[in-house]
DNA sequence: GCCGTTTTCGGCCCGACTGTTTTCAGTCG
């Protein structure tokens, strides 16, 4: 059972927990424990087998052994006996805006809903005001909260609502250009997760400025619709689909409002707990100590030292460490944009890229790199125009043409070989050792078995002629799950045979995921971040992998293209 | 159910908004 099944039953059995009344920080705890264990970097099965669970930050021996229950047995006896209950339907409503458990069980016990769609029906029958607290504006909230839950069904890539996020604040600032102090995203956006829901922004304003700035906000030309705006905030609905959240506070209460908005709740939570522990009272706006006197901070590095923390970057916000790290002085420097020397994952219009080497090697060379790899499809990839040996050969000849015209700068020969179904891969050792990098990916087949998936790249991190594992599980976000894969004994391998994972910074990928780089790192691999481009515009993806990498915890040192030229192509031989 | 720079028992983050409940509960972020 993986970390994720685990942490899915307790969720539910938060759930059910909570549509019953349940003790609240009994439900808490489970919530808590659910999402530590989700993205915990370590399988919690084996925790389990050395007998550490309890050594986890919310886990405590009644969940630990409900934990063993479900390992050992696959289901969660309290969680079967609460359903019996209450039908597991009835929790999906709370999916809804403005239905909490309270609701979601009015309704189940008044009318009988049990499912969204019974809801929707429900609510067209005119039936919803016969539950007590429901009046007609509820009931038109419901409705909008429906239709809401099917627009918000698809997140957004990280790699287009952040530009666009950006783009905003921009055209906000231009519109309002003496009225805008501060601006920056907040939310999931700033911790720079994947996929994100809504887009959160911030700004600060002269308090006189708030109503004036949202209604210029509103009338930008991006927005759809507005949701319901007041002086300090405004909802909206943009023309390409995505919501938008934006506030506004005052200058000085900027440090706070800035650490509140961007999260993650856990993560707010813990800085509350540790703000309450010294006698204070930490809200969005200011910090108020136990003589009632009101602190104010222009910067989040201000709050987070009076409470005896040093900063902690926001791609580190999930209450997954970062606290007792912080405390401890020994956050993770992370690695940065500016600590990459190469990318070694591009393609060129040898196979299915758009651009010539040449201009590959210039545009990396404009970016500040020193080296890049070209890395194009091998022969089995058919739909790519993958390279046969000989054409490798050929290829081999442009590169040294494109080294001659760039000076200072280094185009390494490689290619992004194909893990046949079978394990194998798609060149013979003999051709792979001519090469000075090789990224081994599987593209095609990945609907095999955990096992059949888990041996083919394991057989690739064994050939000593591949250095890189390319976007290990092939997950498209919001398509295509992830291979299904043993990632421990992955990464173990890896680590032992000294071969690296790519972070591969494609937006639609960004695999590995953090949770698993974390692991990686923590297992002693070694991590390489690349475009994966497949144009010169392809190459400004890298900084969403930057994003991932610190997500992961990652140093520049743990990164294989930080090194200068010399030291990489010595650790590739 | 978890946990301890105040604790092994007694707490557990906080404010805004909204609708319907005439004094506040529910939901959200």
């Amino acid at each position: 059972m993986t970390n994720q099944q685990i942490a899915t039953h307790f969720a539910r059995l938060a759930d059910v927990m909570e549509l019953r009344g349940d003790n609240l920080f009994k439900i808490r705890a489970y919530r808590r424990a659910a999402q530590t264990i989700d993205g915990y970097p370590r399988s919690i099965a084996a925790l389990r087998d050395a007998g550490s669970l309890t050594e986890i930050d919310g886990i405590g021996s009644a969940i630990a052994d409900k934990i063993g229950e479900l390992l050992d047995t696959g289901r969660l006896s309290l969680l079967d006996r609460l359903e019996a209950e209450l039908p597991a339907g009835v929790a999906t409503l709370m999916q809804v805006p403005e239905i909490g458990p309270k609701s979601a069980r009015a309704l189940y016990d008044t009318l009988g809903i049990d499912s969204i769609e019974a809801l929707a029906a429900a609510a067209e029958a005119g039936r919803l005001e016969a539950v007590k607290g429901i009046g007609p504006r509820t009931v038109q909230r419901i409705v909008a909260g429906i239709e809401a839950l099917q627009r918000r069904s698809d997140r957004s890539l990280l790699g287009v609502a952040l530009p666009r996020a950006e783009a905003l604040l921009a055209a906000l600032q231009a519109a309002a250009p003496n009225t805008v102090l501060h601006s920056s995203v907040a939310g999931s956006l700033r911790r720079c997760l994947p996929t994100i829901g809504d887009m959160d922004l911030l700004v600060a304003a002269a308090p006189e400025d708030g109503a004036t700035l949202i209604a210029t906000f509103n009338a930008l030309p991006w927005v759809a619709q507005s949701f319901g705006s007041g002086e300090r905030k405004s909802r909206v609905q943009l023309h390409s689909g995505e919501e938008v959240d934006l506030r506004v506070v005052e200058p000085r209460h900027w440090g706070c409002a800035l650490a509140y908005f961007t999260g993650s709740k856990e993560h707010n939570i813990r800085i509350r707990e540790i703000a309450q522990r010294q006698g204070y009272s930490l809200n969005e706006y200011r910090l108020v100590d136990s003589a009632q006197q009101e602190h104010y901070f222009e910067r989040e590095a201000e709050l987070y030292d009076v409470l005896g923390l040093p900063w902690i970057p926001p791609t580190l916000r999930e209450d997954q460490g970062e606290i007792a790290a912080a405390r401890a002085g020994e956050l993770p420097e992370l690695v940065q944009l500016s600590d990459l020397r190469g990318d070694l994952h591009m393609h060129s219009r040898w196979s299915d890229g758009k651009a010539t080497i040449l201009e590959m090697g210039q545009a990396a060379k404009a970016r500040g790199y020193e080296y890049i790899a070209i890395t194009d499809h091998s022969q089995s990839l058919g739909m790519t125009g993958g390279l046969t040996p000989d054409q490798l050969i050929a290829q081999r000849y442009e590169i040294i043409n494109a080294n001659a015209k760039l000076g200072d700068f280094r185009i390494l020969q490689g290619a992004e070989v194909e893990i046949k179904a079978d394990g194998t891969l798609d060149y013979p050792d003999e051709v792979l050792a001519q090469l000075d990098v090789v990224v081994a990916s599987m593209h095609s087949g990945i609907r095999g078995g955990r096992e059949e998936n888990t041996r083919r790249l394991l057989n690739a991190i064994r050939n000593p002629h591949v250095h890189i594992i390319g976007h290990m599980t092939n997950r498209l976000l919001g398509e295509r799950e992830g291979a299904d894969l043993d990632v421990t004994e992955i990464l173990r391998s890896a680590a032992e045979h000294g071969t690296i994972l790519e972070i591969n910074a494609h937006p639609k990928r960004l695999d590995l995921d953090a949770s698993h780089g974390r692991e990686a790192i923590e297992m002693g691999c070694l991590l390489s971040i690349d475009s994966d481009a497949h144009s010169t515009e392809g190459l400004e993806v890298m900084r969403y992998g930057v994003m991932q990498a610190q997500r992961a915890w990652a140093e520049a040192e743990d990164v294989i293209n930080s090194r200068p030229l010399e030291e990489l192509l010595g650790y590739l031989s």
